[in-house]
DNA sequence: AAAAAACACACAAACGTTTGTGTTATTCTG
DNA sequence: CAGAATAACACAAACGTTTGTGTGTTTTTT
């Protein structure tokens, strides 16, 4: 005998409010309504219409409203890259706020590639989302996609990487502060010749961080020499690289600030190869609070950034926006966290 | 004067494909048809309408498109959580094939949670996606919202965390064989009182490793008690709290294989405050390498999942499928690598 | 040069919803 | 109990595409 399964488990054609309406004699207007809860249909036949979508397994299509209602109850997210712990957990938190509001998420990955990230507008355009949290690749300098997202009159929130260019709502941790305190908290250990990994000068996070890194010297009356501020592509590899470029240039920084922790990470890495100490000869200090800052021998000290609660502000900020006239952008701007760890506390001070 | 900006920039509602046709005393079909290049256009008037759609920037709509085709390029992928390092490279993985063959994906984190991964199917079904990716929650036991999608004659791929009961595509890596590499590679490195930390038993990964816990334990005569055996749930907390209660115990292991990095990570900081030299009294191994694993110190040994690779592979088993005839489900079985670290490497061997 | 084939296009229906408007029956009001 | 208000529904159009079919016109074939 054929193996018969309960009715939820009928394949064929997805059951539409056609058919419900066709088999109950009535039109897919009222079914419609019946289904949403809208007023203009009797007590009776709401029921029997829910009852009868349950038995037939109906699945609303949301393609079909979504192209009769212009809404699609989507967000497009444009990150950089969705394996780095920083993006991973700003996602994971717009995630969470998106799912609590019926909201689905396209996730899109740049590869901080500015052809990606163009490609990846025209898709989210063309997919109608009704809004877009946007991370700029570290080639965007120009920004007439983004715009035409504007345009188009569709809420677009920047997070982290935001242009200057562009007055839209947005939100960062104040990379400024974040940096001048961790460079502050060096140098009261006693660190003098601080060096810094900076990444370029064109975007939002690394700017403010080399300024902060600048201002805490200036505090100090340190001084800072044009070589002591390396710009790289802040990787581990890069990281390892400059390092060894450092010391090979016959420098003798006994600190770096980097503003990334990968960077810090490979530099460290590079020192203790070398033999220094750190924290007592070198100390390092990064920038993101990735996971294996605090795991790693000496733990390191970096800059927590809050990651899921900008993703989940930044879903907010797209909610606010999304309802009623539009409001003036939003310019949020977090206070990030030092946290001091073990690869910056020189057992004795100077 | 105001500011004119390029036509390019004009607001108001998105240009149709109507629209392009009543400019061009001409009708839909043909515009969409010049559009695509489908046959049925000439020359001039192809031209005559990419121009305008150009110069008009139209933006097609996928929504009505998807409604029109039934199809909308859209994969939807479930996953415990986003961000863990796992998880994310699979995605990551899954970003690149899918973008390569314009497909978008929409992500759904089911946090571990059954309810939400049933919720999460239930709008991926109604969002018409043309595929689902998915890896099972922990609390997964009842899989008749997945039959709903083979149902629906939608192709679902399981990757990872899979379910044993369901006949479709899968992908995984070699759970047991690598288990048994990395155990087989600690007692020659003369460990002998190995314990291990599982995962629920009704999850094929943590099954799977334990098995080949116990089949190297067992292929070099070394007994494995009950109380060897710590089922946790995997969690850097839950790791050092089980290694603390194996030590209050009486026990004496001389190494731990841990089904996840996070729990083995939690032992092995444990086991360091309690002053076990490691590598030398007490030997570590994970599973998953985690990024952190290969910075901490001592590195961790571990056993790689191609995490990348699998999102890749995972993404083509779904293109295969999604076209012609539904072939007969793929099951692929990566093979693990062992990443051997220095946390299961002794200086003498016993 | 007539017949056949190919082409360029217009027309219309369809995908599955939602929503405004009309129609009839029921309930309410004074 | 007439007239108004309300309710329960049906009807039809619309969202923006895509695609099958029909109709002239041009090109090719012989």
């Amino acid at each position: 005998m054929v193996r018969q399964k309960t009715s939820a488990f009928q394949s064929s054609k997805p059951v539409t409010i056609k058919d419900l309406a066709e088999i109950l004699h009535t039109t897919p207007s009222t079914v419609s309504r019946a289904l949403r809860d809208k007023k203009g249909v009797g007590e009776k036949r709401r029921k029997q219409v829910k009852d009868l979508a349950r038995k037939m397994n109906y699945q609303p299509n949301t393609v079909a409203s979504g192209l009769r209602k212009g809404k699609s109850r989507t967000l497009g997210v444009i990150v950089p890259r969705v394996n780095r712990d920083f993006f991973s957990d700003v996602i994971a938190g717009i995630e969470e706020v998106a799912f609590d509001h019926k909201y689905s998420i396209i996730i899109c990955q740049t590869h901080d590639q500015l052809d990606r990230e163009k490609q990846y507008v025209e898709t989210l355009l063309s997919a109608r989302v009704d809004g877009i949290l946007a991370s700029l690749s570290l080639e965007t300098n120009t920004y007439d996609h983004f715009r035409k997202i504007l345009n188009a009159r569709i809420p677009l929130i920047f997070f982290d990487r935001i242009p200057a260019e562009m007055d839209t709502s947005r939100i960062v941790i104040d990379d400024f502060e974040g940096a001048y305190r961790a460079v502050k908290h060096m140098i009261d250990n006693g660190y003098r010749r601080i060096i810094h990994f900076a990444g370029p000068d064109y975007l939002n996070v690394y700017r403010n961080r080399k300024e902060g890194y600048l201002a805490a010297m200036k505090s100090c009356n340190l001084p800072v020499e044009e070589d002591m501020i390396i710009h790289n592509n802040l990787t581990l590899e890069a990281g390892r690289k400059s390092m060894e470029e450092v010391l090979n240039k016959g420098m003798v920084p006994d600190a770096l600030f980097s503003a990334s922790d990968y960077a810090a990470l490979g530099a460290l890495l590079f020192m203790q190869e070398k033999k220094f100490d750190i924290p007592g000869q070198f100390g390092v200090a990064g920038f993101s609070n990735e996971k294996f800052t605090s795991y790693i021998n000496p733990s390191l000290t970096t800059v927590d950034q809050h990651s899921r609660e900008m993703g989940r502000y930044c879903t907010e900020l797209f909610l606010k926006e999304s309802i009623g006239e539009k409001p003036p952008p939003s310019k949020i701007m977090l206070s990030p966290e030092l946290l001091i760890r073990k690869s910056t506390q020189r057992k004795s001070k100077q």
